[in-house]
DNA sequence: ACCATAAGTTCAGGAAATAAACAAATCAAC
DNA sequence: GTTGATTTGTTTATTTCCTGAACTTATGGT
C-alpha cells in the first residue's frame, strides 16, 4: 500500500479495535515472527440473493465468504415485490444471531443481465424481462440495508478474488459453465465490467461462423455449442438418450461415436473461446466454474487441447486453466461477495 | 484526483512555476470563467526510437507529442551497438535547441516482441532475435537518459491517450495495421499489458480453423489472413499482378473476381477478430491505425460489416471502430509518449 | 550466553490536505 | 447601469496523518 511500518502498525491496531481484522497465525523465520492478520470472519455480515432461478436462494455469509445460514423465497420479475419478498425472508435468515443482525453491513443481489457501473439499476435483462430497473435502490429502501447488484458471472468472479483461489491473482478470468456460458476479467486487480457493462459476454462470441441460430440473433454463438443446454440439445439431435455430460462421457468411453462427436464439439468450441481469451487478454489463470457437467473426461481433455493448441506456441501451458465444481450456492455467495467487496473497498472512483 | 479545490490551487501553482503546467483558454458559463490548464509543449522533451525498421527513425517530442526533429540511425540487433548509436545520433537531434537538452526528462524505445512490466527488459523478440536484453539500462548507461521500452503497439496505444483521439477515453484497444497486425488495451485509463506481457496478441488468434499455417508454428492465425503482407501474398496466389490495398481496391471496383475474393476474406477476418474483441472485452473505442493500405473501399467495408454481424445485437454499431492514417513516425512517436509517460505518471505500482 | 535478524511500537517532527472565509470575474435581471 | 446570483480561484489556520529514528520484543544461529 505505500505505507511505512509506522503507518501499518497504527492502521492495523485500530482495524483490529473495530473487529474487522484478527491475528491469525504466527509465521517463523529469521529474527521475530510475524504475526499474520486477516479479516475477522465476525466483523462483518452479508446476506447475497440469486435471482437464476426458482426459488431464489437466500444466504447469510460471515467476512470470509463461509455461508452461515440459506433460505429461498418465491422469484418474482417485479422488483417491489422481490424487495418484499427480502424483507420477508430476512428475520428467519438472521435469526439466533443478534451480531449477525448488528453487523448486517451490505446485501448483494446477482442476475442474468446488465448492470451499470454503479452496481445499482439493471440496465437489461432478459430473463427477467427488465430495463432500466434500478433495484438496488428499491431494495434497499424496503429493508434498509446499502445494497449491490451485479451480473452473475461477474459477481462470482469477485467471490473468488475476495474469498476463493484467485486471492492472490491481478489478472483472471472466470468462465461460470450451466446452462449458459457467462465470463468476468478482473484486470490489474479489479473487477472490469467493460464500457457498456459487457466485458466478458463470449457466450455470444461466434465461434461456428454460419452455424446454428441462437436466441440472440446470430449464429454460431458459443452459447450454441458448448452450454449445457446446447449439449443436452445436440444429444437429443444426435438421437442419444441421454442428456447429462455425465451420461454423454459414460457413453462415449464406451465408443458411442455420436457422444464423442457431440462432446467433441462441445469440448473444441469452448477450448476456442478460451484460447481466444488468452491471445486477447493473457490473464494470469482461468477458471471454470461448474454447477454439474465434468471436466475430466473427453470433453475436458479436448477443451484443453484445443486451448493449447490455438494460443501462441509460446504461450502453449503458460496460463493455468482451473476447473472448480461449485455447489448451487455460487450465485448467492458471489451475490454477498459483491456487498462484501462495497464494504472493504467501496464504490469504484470516477 | 479527489482533492479538494484548495489543494489543486496550489499544485497547480506549483505546476505552472515548475513550467510543466501552463494557462490555455478560459471558458465561459455561468458565474466567473474557469481558466484551462494543459501540459506545457516546452515543459519537457523526450526521445522516440523505433527499432521496427531499417533505418531506425528516433524523434525528438515535446511535451504535447508534436515532433520537433527527425534523425535516422542504422539498425542493429546487438544492444550495445544500438545504445552507441543512439548516443551518437542525440547531439544532432536536439542541436540547435539548448531548453530541450536541458529539460530532455526520458528516452523511448519500441520495438516489436515482449517486454516485462517495468518496461525496462526485453523479454523476447523474434524479429530481433533477443531473449531477456536489459536494453533500457544499457541505453540509460551509454546516454545518462531514463529509458524506457515497449511494445510498438502498446506504444502506439499510450501515444493515442496521452495525445490523440483516445485522450478522454477510459477502455479502448489500438490495433496497429501494417505489415504485421499488432493491437493493445488501455483498460481502466492504464495500459494492460497482461500477466506475460502478451495481451492484444490478437495477430495470432485462430480466425479460421485448419487454415493457412503461420509462422508461429500454428494454423489460420489473423496474420494469415489479414496483415498487409498476407493480403499481398494471397493476391499472388490469385494470380494478381498487383500487391497493395490500393490497387486491389481499385481492381475490385472494376469488378475483378479474384480481388474481390482477396478483400474480402482478408476484411472478413479482421472484422470477425474485431467483433471478438468487442464481446470479450466491450471497449469503448476501437483505433485501428495503418501506415498503408485504406479502409474507405470494399475491405473496410466487409471488416465493419463483419464486426458488426458478429457482436451481440444489442451492442451492434455501439462501439466506435475509427481508422486512422498514420505516418511512419508513429512507432517512434510512440517510443517518445512511453518516456513521456513514465515522467508524467511514474511507473506502475505493484 | 551472546549476537544477528527481523517484527512491531512509540513518538516527535513535518508534510500536505481541508475547511471556511474571502476575493475576483462574469451573467442575468430589473 | 446597478445589483445580486453564481461560480472560480486564493489565502490561512487547523487538522490529519505519515515518516524516520530510536527502541522493544521475539526468535534463530553460533
Amino acid at each position: 500500500m505505500g505505507l511505512s511500518k509506522a503507518a501499518m502498525s497504527g492502521i492495523a491496531r485500530d482495524l483490529i479495535a473495530l473487529g474487522v481484522l484478527h491475528e491469525t497465525e504466527t509465521v517463523q523465520g529469521q529474527g521475530r515472527p510475524s504475526i499474520l492478520l486477516d479479516l475477522h470472519p465476525e466483523g462483518a455480515f452479508f446476506v447475497g440473493i440469486s435471482l437464476l432461478e426458482d426459488p431464489a436462494p437466500l444466504v447469510l455469509s460471515d467476512f470470509n465468504g463461509n455461508i452461515l445460514a440459506r433460505q429461498t423465497m418465491p422469484l418474482s420479475r417485479d422488483p417491489g415485490v422481490i424487495a418484499g419478498l427480502i424483507a420477508d425472508a430476512l428475520p428467519k435468515l438472521l435469526s439466533g444471531r443478534k451480531d449477525a443482525k448488528r453487523k448486517l453491513y451490505g446485501l448483494g443481489v446477482a442476475l442474468s443481465g446488465f448492470v451499470d457501473e454503479r452496481q445499482a439499476n439493471c440496465v437489461q435483462s432478459t430473463l427477467l424481462g427488465w430495463q432500466d430497473v434500478p433495484l438496488a435502490q428499491i431494495i434497499s429502501q424496503k429493508c434498509g440495508i446499502d445494497t449491490f447488484i451485479e451480473n452473475d458471472a461477474k459477481a462470482v468472479a469477485v467471490s473468488e478474488k475476495l474469498f476463493g483461489s484467485a486471492r492472490d491473482v491481478q489478472n483472471f478470468s472466470v468462465v461460470s459453465f450451466d446452462d449458459g456460458i457467462g465470463c468476468a476479467h478482473f484486470i490489474g486487480g479489479k473487477l472490469y465490467r467493460g464500457n457498456h457493462g459487457g466485458a466478458g459476454e463470449i457466450a455470444h462470441c461466434t465461434i461456428e461462423p454460419g452455424g446454428s441460430p441462437c436466441r440472440c440473433g446470430k449464429r454460431g454463438c458459443l452459447d450454441t455449442v458448448a452450454s449445457l443446454k446446447a449439449i443436452r440439445e445436440m444429444a437429443k439431435a444426435e438421437g442419444l438418450s441421454c442428456h447429462s455430460i455425465e451420461d454423454l462421457e459414460t457413453e462415449a468411453a464406451r465408443g458411442n461415436a455420436a457422444a464423442v462427436r457431440v462432446l467433441h464439439r462441445a469440448g473444441n468450441a469452448l477450448g476456442l473461446a478460451i484460447a481466444h481469451l488468452i491471445q486477447f487478454n493473457d490473464p494470469g489463470m482461468i477458471l471454470i466454474a461448474h454447477v454439474e457437467g465434468r471436466f475430466d473426461g473427453l470433453f475436458g481433455t479436448v477443451m484443453r487441447q484445443t486451448a493449447e493448441a490455438n494460443v501462441l506456441p509460446r504461450y502453449a501451458g503458460q496460463t493455468p486453466i482451473r476447473t472448480h465444481r461449485v455447489d448451487r450456492d455460487v450465485w448467492a455467495r458471489g451475490a454477498a461477495s459483491i456487498a462484501a467487496h462495497n464494504f472493504l473497498i467501496g464504490p469504484t472512483p470516477n
